[in-house]
DNA sequence: ACAAACATTGTAAATTATTTACAATTGCAA
DNA sequence: TTGCAATTGTAAATAATTTACAATGTTTGT
């Protein structure tokens, strides 16, 4: 069945969001290398793909990188903003969960 | 100044976000070289980058993309489809627009 | 000042993905 | 069947990413 339409914002959109690596230094203003050392720290996680394959990052990935770095700027080691962050990425997750049922917003 | 955070959704991101060809594919499910045919054929237009850069494509491209592709499937040419879109078009632009000063939904 | 841990950055070689251009193919309507 | 629109195939060149190893900054405690 069609999704209601035409309101601001389509969630369904945001859920089947992709983006590489390069695109998301673009959007984040975080250089390529250093998203490459956070996910080796296992501060963040790209979406599985194969060995070898260039990484993807979907949104609440981004969503995170960018909650990391205003920590960082604060001080916060990358370990406590990590951590700090648990939360928070519950409750976008539980948003984005949320309204996607709905279909907009 | 910081935009008012937490509901439901940031069009800030939306705003920022640029998608790679390979990408916008797996979003979309319509196949790379299509994408580059419709480009060739001016249905869409990629952002501006150099020439020989890999193209990149914005949000509102991608809804244009979804949008073409369902016309197509119900009979519209590539122009006549084209053609119809406009006045959807510019309502998700005025609407982005607009949701854009406000910062969230 | 010094060491130690944390964080970032540099880079080369191999690999993956994209671009561009030329061509072939398909489907449909006049 | 002829013509046009739309799509698809592909090879060579180029761009971008991966991986791994290493070097360099930065902060904190002693």
């Amino acid at each position: 069945m069609k999704q209601k339409e035409n309101l601001s914002f389509d969630f369904d959109f945001l859920e089947k969001l992709v983006v590489g690596i390069g695109e998301v230094s673009q959007i984040t203003d975080i250089p390529t290398r250093q998203i490459r050392y956070w996910e080796e720290k296992q501060i963040i996680e790209s979406l599985p793909e194969k060995e070898g394959k260039n990484r993807k990052y979907d949104y609440k990935n981004i969503k995170k990188m960018l909650l990391i770095k205003e920590l960082l700027d604060e001080g916060y080691t990358l370990d406590s903003a990590s951590e700090k962050i648990k939360k928070r990425m519950e409750l976008i997750e539980k948003t984005l969960d949320k309204l996607n049922k709905k279909g907009s917003c």
